[in-house]
DNA sequence: TTAGGGTTAG
């Protein structure tokens, strides 16, 4: 879907696109004019937009940008733009470093972008050193670049030092009054925000659109909803950002309802509001609005969807029980990056195609997609539904020896949940003694729920002691234990675990469910 | 070229 927006690249392009003119700049000679490669590197910088720094057409990009013999800073400059529109914008940094070390001097433009990169990474001390160089430069007094530092403070922490330079800006400058305010937001100091929002000279759009999303971001819907209702304008902007407040606090139908009104008005909804709206109906497992979405979306960007977009498609799909959908939309995803793999691994994993999800990571692993740790919570899950342990346990190493993964508390909850499904009780007490980690309350009640499945009265009372330091109000856990009792005859010790709940003052939440 | 909205686990 292309976004319009001004001074943002906004086409989708893939690694066949870039392919081409690639060869059409080998036949006409890469040398051959500056305005040629101009255009060369804007379809590179194109191709990174909204897509991850790990995918086939951020590497085809690199690889491009890398043989123009010299690129100038303007080249230099689009090609880091380009990065910083990507969700993980670590290119843009490294080549600002390879600027410098190839003497390209950076200009006016540059700073913006790596600004930019550089708070969406949260990194502090490279934003830091980058504020020093525009000092040394003298680019302190562009007011662009000025904003892009005020920006990066507010947002990376430093409060102080984003007023100091606000102290010094022209008292009509909407964007540093915006900029500032957000930091406020941000950090959820909403009076703070509020008052500057108050004493604003003149108050744009955007200023609107901020307090709206921090009192959104902070739980305060209701207020939310009141200042979008009192804003003298909206934009598609202001639209998205209640959706996506209701969606954040899990009110979906009040979302869905919202997406009708922004109908009648008249608004036109763009990638970002189908996201939210996705979302919402994965949440709501509503499958009928999930596919209204899906045909308004086929229907705004002529069949063509980004990866973002695909990944939401999926994820809905997955997630209102239609496996065969989510299947065939992920293989239409042209640019697949991890998180695509993710949806789809952990979609199947969760509702019950565990062999298809394993399926799917050993394509995955043919692939140049590297697989993160969420990757393998999806892969352990669908090990542990199909019962199979000793593809498992090969996984669990696998990500330590070839990926450099440290199993977080997920992972090993779900080799508990594996080897406990597959009554390997005794194995999975062992596996939780060696974790190099401190195992929480989710991996022992999985222990008490197989030892009860399995009836191991003496395990089960193990577990629950330990769960029992941890929290002493959970009815379940007392249930379980005493079910696993019951469950082997031993009525004395289901009735003494029934008095210690009672002694505990535990009540028992009849009917009430997380599921 | 700078300010505002977004996808995967739990």
């Amino acid at each position: 879907m292309i976004r319009k927006k001004r001074g943002t690249i906004t086409a989708v392009t893939n690694v066949r696109t870039l392919k081409q003119i690639r060869a059409l700049m080998i036949v006409n000679g890469f040398n051959s004019n500056v305005g040629f490669l101009r255009k060369l590197v804007l379809a590179a910088a194109m191709s990174m937009v909204g897509t991850a720094a790990t995918t086939a057409v951020t590497q085809y990009a690199l690889k491009m940008f890398a043989e123009i013999p010299q690129p100038d800073t303007f080249m230099w400059n689009t090609f880091i733009r380009g990065s910083c529109q990507s969700p993980d914008p670590v290119h843009a940094v490294a080549l600002y470093a390879q600027m410098d070390q190839r003497s390209v001097k950076p200009d006016n433009f540059t700073f913006p972008f790596i600004l930019k990169a550089c708070t969406k990474l949260f990194w502090v001390n490279t934003g830091s050193a980058v504020h020093g160089r525009v000092l040394r430069l003298g680019f302190a007094s562009n007011v662009v670049v000025r904003n892009s530092l005020l920006v990066f403070h507010a947002k990376c922490g430093d409060l102080k030092v984003a007023t100091e330079i606000f102290d010094d800006s022209d008292k009509g400058d909407v964007v540093a009054w915006s900029a500032l305010i957000a930091g406020y937001a941000q950090r959820g100091d909403l009076s703070a925000a509020q008052i500057m929002f108050d004493e604003m000279p003149e108050r744009d759009l955007v200023a609107w659109n901020v307090m709206i999303t921090g009192y959104a971001k902070h739980g305060e819907m209701d207020r939310a909803r009141k200042l979008f209702d009192k804003a003298p304008v909206r934009d598609v902007v202001s639209w998205n950002t209640v959706i996506s407040g209701y969606v954040f606090r899990g009110l979906n139908q009040e979302a869905l309802e919202l997406f009708d009104e922004m109908g009648e008005v008249g608004e036109c909804p763009d990638e970002v509001t189908m996201l939210s709206l996705l979302s919402a109906c994965a949440d709501l497992g509503d499958l009928e609005s999930g596919q209204k979405v899906h045909d308004k979306i086929m229907g705004m960007s002529k069949g063509k969807f980004s990866t973002l977009l695909g990944n939401a498609l999926v994820d809905m799909y997955a997630k209102c029980g239609n496996i065969a959908e989510a299947i065939r939309v992920f293989w239409l995803i042209r640019d697949k990056d991890v998180v695509s793999w993710n949806t789809v691994i952990g979609g199947l994993a969760f509702h019950g195609h565990a062999e298809e999800s394993l399926g799917l990571f050993r394509e995955m692993q043919r692939t140049k997609v590297c697989p993160d740790e969420i990757t393998f919570i999806g892969v352990l899950a669908a090990c542990s539904h199909a019962g199979n342990v000793d593809e498992g346990n090969r996984y669990f190493h696998l990500m330590r020896s070839k990926y450099k993964i440290e199993p977080n508390i997920r992972h090993c909850g779900c080799v508990v949940d594996m080897l406990g499904r597959a009554g390997l009780l005794k194995e999975a007490f062992y596996f939780i003694a060696s974790m190099k980690i401190e195992p929480n309350a989710i991996v022992w009640r999985s222990l008490l729920g197989a030892c009860k499945v399995h009836g191991d009265v003496e395990l089960a009372k193990r577990a629950n002691e330990q769960l029992l330091r941890m929290r002493r109000d959970h009815s379940g856990d007392y249930v379980l234990l005493s079910n696993t009792y019951a469950s082997q005859g031993e009525w004395d010790g289901a009735e003494k675990v029934r008095k210690l709940m009672d002694d505990n003052g535990v009540t028992k939440n009849r009917g009430s469910s997380f599921v």
